[in-house]
Formats: structure tokens, sequence, C-alpha cells
DNA sequence: TGTACATCAGTGAACGCGCGTTCACTGATGTAC
DNA sequence: TGTACATCAGTGAACGCGCGTTCACTGATGTAC
């Protein structure tokens, strides 16, 4: 801090959130086959020695991306719902979700991917702000269904819409992806909040 | 095949089919990185060098792994459905989707990871092929919505579950998961195909 | 204000690893005559 | 029925690669006196 902007400074300031920012760019650029702890530390300017002294291993740095990653995803929910109200809003997030994991694949899938034990509280905290945007929105829509059943149906439908989408599973792609998140989330919106409807239960 | 069960035959027999099995097997062992072409020619029994007479890269033999998951997917939903009718049989397709992912999680991520180019036209069949079992059901049950939404959005729901359920996000495992799959299969089915209610479109 | 020293944050060389893939080869099989 | 020969399906050694991680180190920083 003494000398600021010194050419090529010893000590780097704040080399954890530079690999951490490293390492989303690395994923967005060359996907997660791309993001090894040496080339994070290349990026930050830095030796292959130096994460150890921020994070213990390879793991810890792949956990505190994934953390980053759901923070920004809960930006995106939160400021897609407070953009609208009531089962639009629920359209709005799931559009919004979809838009995210699109933008990011690689990063939506990390951060969804297997986690090995030892997660970091940083990591649980983000994810639960992202669900928590889901699920408050979901709970104020609960018709007859369980709060807790249409948060998870909510998320759920979300999620796996996006994880068709970014795999090439489903053909479609761009605006009409996005389209069809938003149409589909409103729909299910409006239906899972009405009352659970008297028709017979079985119709082969 | 003239000499049956010799010892050590030169010819292998059926190499190619080996291969997938003994993917399949390490797969289930040891997860996605513990699939190697080396550890599947190991397995199989053959030098590291055999697998090329069969696939000319590892791509093309995850992708034929892939599309005998899909197979094995289609087989369980189509036995799912054809236990039951109607709704019932809609939850019992989410039942199987669920149950099929947390029995063979690794196996259910390849299936879906991304596919490079040059994808085998067996696979498209296989993942075609479940996805028609999913469909077909949808459709019989498609109300108000148009009946590819229906698909889609049904796939979604059971595609996102299982996913949040076999990466941990979600505080659900064995029994207790298969339920809540069935549970919100059956509602999310009922619902989707009444028609749509006629409550106002906002409730902040 | 100056200095000694503990601590922090980086370096750079090296290790072993398993991987996918290449190369040139050899043993087994089937077919034409 | 026997033989020559093309083709098929395997072997085994070797390559280069980038990786995560270890080790012993050095330069920079802050603090006690």
């Amino acid at each position: 801090m003494s000398t600021l902007k010194s050419a090529k400074p010893y000590h780097h300031g704040d080399l954890q959130a530079a690999l951490v920012t490293a390492g989303l760019a690395l994923l967005e650029e060359a996907g997660e086959a791309g993001l090894s702890l040496r080339a994070a530390a290349r990026r930050a300017g830095v030796s292959a020695m130096a994460p150890y002294r921020h994070f213990p291993d390879k793991a810890a740095l792949l956990a505190a991306i994934a953390a980053r990653g759901f923070d920004a995803l809960a930006d995106r929910l939160e400021a897609a719902d407070a953009g609208a109200d009531g089962h639009a809003a629920m359209a709005a997030q799931g559009a919004a979700y979809v838009a995210f994991a699109m933008e990011r694949p690689a990063l939506f899938r990390l951060m969804f991917g297997p986690r090995g034990p030892g997660c970091p509280p940083e990591f649980e905290a983000a994810s639960n702000r992202a669900y928590a945007a889901l699920a408050t929105r979901a709970a104020s829509l609960a018709g007859a269904m369980p709060a807790e059943d249409v948060a998870l149906a909510c998320w759920s439908l979300v999620h796996g819409l996006a994880g068709l989408i970014i795999d090439g599973r489903v053909p479609l792609t761009g605006e009409a992806a996005q389209a069809t998140a938003e149409r589909i989330a409103q729909s299910f919106s409006e239906r899972l909040s009405s009352p659970r409807p008297t028709v017979k239960r079985s119709q082969p």
C-alpha cells in the first residue's frame, strides 16, 4: 500500500480476489477444462505456488469461484423479482435464471457440480441467497400445495430448463430460449398457485 | 469363436461392448474422474491402444457410454409409464427419472454433460427415445398449454429436481427424495393439464 | 527516529502422475484359387 | 483339402503434456523496544 501502482510490486495486494476473478474469466474463455490452479495463477501474474498462500488446495479455489457465481445469480434473480409483481415476477425470475446459465454455462455447471467435503461457509451463504430469492416469490404464490413444494418445484423447473438448454438437449437458443423460459415459468406459476383441479384423477 | 473360452484369446470377441460396460462400471465406482480410456482398456483386460480399433478417440467412447445410459433411462421411464394411467403415470415417470439419477449420478452427469461435435447417431436415437417416453405421456395430459410446452416443462421439472438432488443442493436423500419427486410430479401434472385459472394476473 | 526481528507473501525449480495419443510391430482370421 | 496373402485386432514401448503439489528459498512488511 506504500507504493501505489508500482510497476511490479512483490506483494500483490489482493491476490485472493484476483485469483477468483481470473478463474471466472478462464471459465468463460476455456470452460471447466481450462480452469486450473496454474492457469489462474498465470493469469493473475503470479507464480504457480502463490495461490497456496490463500487457498489450501484447488477445491477451495473452485468453491470460492462457485460462491461468487451464486452471488451473481442471486443479484440477477433479485433484480428480476424487483421489476415485477406476482406471476410476472416469477416469470421474470425464471427467464433471468435461464439467461444466467446461457451466458455463463461453465460457471453454472461448476456452481452446481459435485462439491467435495469442507465446503466453505461463503459458498453456502451465497447459494442460500439465490435460493431465497426464488423461494420467497414462490411462497407468496403458493396455493393448495405446501409452500416448500412450490418453491422446490419452481427451482427444479428453471434449473432443469437451464441445464437442458446449455447442454444442447433442447433445440432452443438465444431469444427463443428466453421467451420459452418466461412463458413456461409464467404458466407454471399461475397453475401451481391455483387450487387443485377437480378433474378425476386418472385419464388414460 | 473357434476356441470357446480359451484362457487368453488374442481376439477379444466383442471389445467394443466390453469397453462400454467397463466404462459404465468405472463411472459408478470412481465417478467421472475415474473414467479414462486407459482405465477402461485395463478393465477390459486389453492394452491401452486396443480401444482405438473401435473408437476414434476418447470422446467417442464417452458418447457410446452416454448412449447406453439413455437407453437404460428410457427403459425405466417406459416401465414406469406402463404401470399406471394418467397423472399417476406422469408421477411414476418423474419418480423413475429421479431414481435413475440417484442410482447412477456420474452416468447421469455424463449423459447430460456438454457434447462435443460429431455425436454418433446412436446417442441421438437413445436420447430421443427417453425424451419420447416423457413427451408422449405429457402430450396425453396437455390441457390449455401447447403440448410441446407441457412436455418441455415436465422434462425440465424432473431433470432439474434430479440434478439438485444428486448435487446435494437440496436436503433430500433416499426414499424422501423419491416421495418428493412423485408428489411434485403428480401435482404438477394435474395442474398443468387444467385450463388456465381465472384469477387475476397479478397478486403482489 | 532507528533498528532488530518475526511474520507474511511471494519465487523458482523440481517431482511424480496418469493421461491421450503416436508409432511400428505381430498374432489371428478369413478368403480366393 | 491346402496354401498364399490381405485384412483385421491386438501388443508394447514411448512421447509430450499440463497438472497439483513439495520443497527450500527470498523479498517485503510491520511491530516492539
